[in-house]
RNA sequence: GGCGCGUUCGUCUAGUGGUCCAGGACGCCGCCCUCUCAAGGCGGAGAUCACGGGUUCGACCCCCGUACGCGCUACCA
């Protein structure tokens, strides 16, 4: 039989996708991937992009773990449909809250003979698999013992109160296939399926049992998640044919990968959304940069908006194999987009950023340095293209903010000679002389006029300026920061430059 | 160990049998622009397409095997 390939736009109108993390501390940037996608693939399609939170495991309850998501998701502009926090028709969206439904379905299938109570004690479970271990069997697995245990005997160790979980009861000798769109046709032989818990003996689900129930439920027609969920894919199978309902579209995306190629942790960088966000990258920065991670849309184009990423995106064109979440991408993503934003954009991250900053408060007697938004915006203009994070407005042109306390050691030898004070003097003098607002040209007159009297090249003046007003020796064109920081205080730099530079 | 998935420049990737002695992007190097630094433009180095067998007139592309990597192998998701 050829293999049926799977074409989004018979689903129209259908489209059902979801995100189901556990929730257990922060977003992992792999988790913002495949929240993406499905968010992509949903938007894409006009579908419904749906949280559901799996919190079946009592043990790993993180309090307000749940809230973070939201908060990350959100924040890099990841709308979900229904969830948690605002419901939705096939509500609840929280697991922990869906424990009778996951009852009254997991007694269909032991009425079915597809799941069955189980007794054993973990003693006797770990004694078994040891045995197995030693005698090398193939694979370990439970080994039915209580499936052949009668309908009586199971009634009186329930009556008994005896502790049990119920177990899927999988088939022996045969195969199971399903076809998922980023790997193709996938088979496992049934003797490698374990008789997998489906209900624990603290009476919650296993993901298994609860995912399977939950997309059934929510009517969700495409199962996007990661690779990892490859491997137990032939159990959610087998529950959806007992049940004899429809299987969803699966498919399967490849691990992010550390730079050694192992699957991304926390030990070798940072792996929560938040982090990035606190490091100051923009969120369309990541969204961009996460989104090109495993997917392409086969053209050449590297920056996209949201926009485009959801009108060109496609799962037929997500990739198999892992990638390495390589830092100087992002980085110069950032920059990216940090310059093709608007300066008022950018003006309302930087005041945030200011905010937040030692410059938050002005020191006393500077207030010729006034942060108003025409003076912000001016800075904005002059570093823009200078800047990959809005951060480096304050660290990489700190003089917009503050006078310079020291002065470049490189750039003092390079450029202050002996003859420099007195050919400052002399230019400061020029300034002075300057109208109440000079322009820009009026700079640059009044230092041509003194380079030509003093018959030197213009360099030997502008060097020496931009450090006795910046501190530095990199940055804008120096009559835009003498322009920017107005004639006062450009002249009263120039003298303060003056003396610390003639005492050092 | 078993099962499954994967393997194209350092990294992200294009490529679906001839147009590929492999194209783009990041990073790196050089040149141009220029008062500096960026940005921008131009150019360069960088991949025996993991390896070995087939199939074919012809393979990065199809098949088989090997190696390596990763995932799963829980009453975790």
């Amino acid at each position: 039989m050829p293999q049926l390939k799977i074409i989004p736009e018979l689903f129209l109108g259908n489209i059902r996708v979801r995100f189901a993390p556990s929730p257990t501390g922060y977003l992992h940037v792999g988790g913002l991937r495949t929240a993406l996608y499905n968010y992509l693939f949903a938007r894409k399609n006009r579908g419904q992009f749906i949280l559901r939170i799996e919190d079946t495991d009592r043990n790993r309850f993180v309090e307000g773990a749940a809230e973070n998501l939201i908060e990350a998701l959100k924040w890099c502009g990841l709308q979900f449909d229904e969830g948690p926090d605002i419901g939705g028709t096939f509500g609840p969206y929280m697991q922990s809250q869906r424990l009778d439904i996951y009852q009254k379905y997991v007694q269909e299938l032991i009425s079915h003979g597809v799941a069955y109570y189980c007794f054993c004690s973990t003693q006797r479970l770990e004694a078994l698999k040891e045995e197995q271990q030693k005698q090398k069997l193939l694979q370990a697995k439970y080994d039915k013992h209580c499936l052949a245990l009668s309908k009586k005997e199971v009634e009186e160790k329930l009556a008994n109160k005896d502790s049990f979980v119920i177990r899927l009861n999988v088939e022996p000798n045969h195969r199971i296939i399903f076809d998922d769109i980023v790997r193709g046709r996938v088979e496992f032989d049934s003797n490698n399926v374990d008789d997998q818990v489906l209900i624990k003996s603290d009476g919650y689900p296993t993901y298994h049992l609860a995912n399977v129930v939950d997309d059934h439920l929510m009517q969700i027609s495409h199962v996007i998640r990661g690779e990892e969920w490859l491997s137990s894919t032939p159990k959610h199978v087998l529950l959806y044919d007992s049940f004899k309902w429809k299987r969803p579209v699966f498919a399967h995306l490849p691990l992010l990968l550390n730079p050694d190629r192992s699957k991304l942790s926390k030990r070798q960088g940072d792996v929560a959304v938040e982090d990035y966000r606190t490091k100051g990258f923009l969120k369309e920065a990541l969204v961009n940069f996460v989104a090109l991670l495993g997917w392409n849309a086969g053209d050449d184009q590297e920056f996209y908006y949201m926009e485009e990423l959801i009108e060109k995106f496609t799962l037929e064109r997500v990739n198999k194999s892992g990638a390495v979440f390589d830092l100087e991408k992002l980085n110069w993503l950032n920059a990216e987009h940090l310059r093709k934003k608007s300066n008022e954009d950018i003006l309302i991250l930087l005041k945030q950023e200011i905010h937040h900053s030692q410059f938050s408060t002005l020191p006393a007697g500077r207030q010729v340095l006034n942060y108003s938004d025409s003076y912000l915006l001016q800075v904005i203009a002059a570093m823009k293209e200078r800047v990959s994070f809005v951060k480096e407005y304050l660290t990489k042109s700190p003089y917009f903010f503050e006078p310079p306390k020291e002065f470049e050691e490189t750039a003092v030898q390079k450029n202050w000679k002996p003859e420099t004070p007195a050919q400052l003097k002399k230019l400061s003098n020029e300034f002075n002389l300057l109208v109440a607002n000079p322009a820009k040209e009026d700079y640059e007159h009044a230092l041509h006029k003194v380079a030509e009297e003093l018959n030197v090249g213009k360099g030997k003046l502008i060097h020496p300026l931009r450090l006795a007003v910046s501190g530095m020796s990199t940055g804008p064109g120096v009559f835009d920061i003498v322009v920017i920081l107005g004639k006062e205080e450009t002249i009263s730099r120039i003298n303060k430059a003056l003396e610390i530079i003639k005492t050092s």
